[in-house]
DNA sequence: CGCCTTGTCAACCATTCGGTTGAGAAATGC
DNA sequence: GCATTTCTCAACCGAATGGTTGACAAGGCG
């Protein structure tokens, strides 16, 4: 399993049943059979999926009598958020300094560096 | 290999060397040999990061003599913000709905619906 | 031309992943 | 106490991953 914890969290958010998961969990906790009920796999299935939504972080589990209320931890996300807004502002910036560089150039649209001498 | 776009971009950034190969391109674009020099795996090794992250959209090689660049596609980044920020913005949205309701609720501490007839 | 550089393809290997079944722990309730 | 419900642990299985090495294609360059 991958050590670092943004790549739990990537990895874990990487399964289209997992993402579920998270999803319907925005809108209330729910239980390990509550959670398993709407997907065509076992129980234990769901179990293992939530253990590694635990490990990244994403999830919480508490007791209440035999059953394991499932709570969400959204702060992980600004996780994510941080890494990606980071090095998409880090891009937008290059393609800025791209234009700039562009915009500087002359007007001249001579393909390659035009070295003595007029072509014709 | 997991078929839906948002499962692919999480799953290429679920890699630390991919992850990090991005981070890079995000300053310059580079040639498969320079992506791998950094690193302590073959090129060949670097080649399949790569393609993990083409498949992904998160890059695209052109060519140019025996050179491939590699150049970053930064828009595919938007895909995983609009569902990070989706889902985050409905837990936050739930968590205020919880705390309306804690705040309408009377200053008694009954712990349970407290009926018929005061307790002692 | 022959060689060197750059990169991909193919085969293989160990490990991990997502799933299964079976067994059992923990708590409730009759 | 005993059956039932809810869930986890363990073992197993097939497919995918991340790595390797070896072969080779494609394109300059001496």
């Amino acid at each position: 399993m991958a050590a670092d914890p943004l790549s739990r969290v990537f990895a874990a958010l990487a399964d289209p049943t997992r993402r579920d998961m998270v999803a319907r969990l925005t809108v209330a906790d729910a239980t390990v059979g509550e959670l398993a009920e709407p997907y065509d796999v076992s129980v234990q299935a769901v179990s293992k999926h939530l253990r590694v939504l635990e490990d990244a972080g994403l999830v919480s589990r508490s007791r209440d009598a035999q059953r394991r209320p499932v709570h969400l931890e959204a702060e992980v996300f600004d996780l994510m958020t941080k890494w990606i807004e980071r090095y998409r502002r880090q891009a937008e910036e290059r393609y800025r300094r791209l234009d700039d560089v562009l915009r500087a150039m002359p007007d001249d649209p001579s393909p390659t560096t035009p070295r003595e001498g007029t072509p014709s």
